[in-house]
DNA sequence: CAGGCTACCAAACAAGTGTTTGCTATGGCA
DNA sequence: TGCCATAGCAAACACTTGTTTGGTAGCCTG
């Protein structure tokens, strides 16, 4: 999408720069997540923007380097929505949760290619000497809920740690059934904090 | 593992047969779960088993025949060992489940390679048309679940579907996590139960 | 107008992919 | 002894992969 070249294009600053280099972020994440990434090949990327393959590797030095740069992007993505939720909740503990589940959920479901790649569906299809890197890039995020979790008032004897795997599991595993309509984000939110909550 | 040629056998049943298919079989659901499906090739794979990698097309016609046996493979097992958890349960509902979530986690974690690659972790790395194939074959292995979960004496308000989405969510996940020590399946299954029941 | 930098083209590279084909050693059966 | 299915070898097929290399328009600065 968004991939048409713009060969006549007067203003330098549009023709030149570093917009070329974008919509080579934006093809390479929409063809990874729609075919993951060794499903997608640098032809396919390059071809997507009307560059030949060869013209990529003046943007990116490796095929490695624009996937970081792609998974980089989803995770801020995640950042970016839950900052925002917190943003403006008040001080109880399990609405904040809810409101950061949600907000998480969005994006998981509805917020575009780059926030797709950040699945763990997709991390068979990486390779293997890169997922230490792109996994680091996303405990730090899950770190923002391991906060949220310690604030709340559960059972003495609950295990936090299984609490979050297991919140986290519900709202991860989503992204395999969800289609739009059914359910709201929104929804899935409050259905899968009612539950947890005694 | 178990891959070592046995040329010198003198039993005909034992050197013939279909113990090499079975061989190959092992082979690629170790390199398989080990590297994915197309990180693996039908060389590593024949080359396992120490044969020539036009050889492997005697046994199984395509590659996707090959991925689809192994994948059959997978799910039967986690149906034996629920069926076999089942089977020597009492009635009441709850332990049942409970029985049910740990048969599942013990072959999810520890169920060898066939197992591992039942998990949406690898679907991304199948070839896009035999991804509906094999979810079929996964599908009907969860309406098991739906079952026990009609039985639970829930919240009028709580909504059967979801439930099991939440729990299959927490269920699967822990492959992302999982290290073998810490918790066993069984403790897993008891907390994510004692979670979701009020 | 000269020189250099940006952004890309054109073409090839070596390696790896799934698969097909023709042939052959082996053992069981008539 | 002759025959035939089994199980695998050896070698190639056509194709795709990520990447490199040398060249070259077009623009900006001096």
């Amino acid at each position: 999408m968004a991939a048409t070249a713009r060969k006549l294009e007067t203003r330098a600053s549009e023709s030149r720069g570093e917009n070329r280099r974008e919509a080579l972020l934006d093809a390479a994440a929409a063809m990874f997540a729609a075919k993951g990434y060794d499903g997608t090949s640098i032809r396919d990327i390059a071809g997507a923007v009307g560059m030949l393959p060869g013209s990529l590797y003046y943007h990116f030095k490796s095929k490695d380097e624009l996937l970081l740069a792609v998974y980089r992007n989803g995770v801020a993505r995640f950042e970016a929505a839950i900052d925002a939720a917190l943003g403006s909740t008040a001080g109880d503990p399990w609405q904040a949760i809810e409101a950061a589940c949600a907000a998480h959920l969005a994006i998981l479901l509805d917020g575009g290619d780059y926030a797709r790649i950040v699945s763990p569906e997709f991390v068979r299809s990486f390779p293997p000497d890169m997922v230490p890197v792109l996994n680091a890039e996303r405990d730090r995020y899950e770190r923002h809920f391991e906060k949220l979790i310690a604030a709340l008032p559960l059972d003495p004897e609950t295990d936090r740690w299984l609490f979050k795997v297991a919140l986290f599991g519900s709202l991860n595993w989503s992204q395999t059934w969800y289609r739009k309509g059914r359910y709201t984000p929104g929804d899935l939110a409050s259905a899968f904090i009612a539950m947890l909550r005694k």
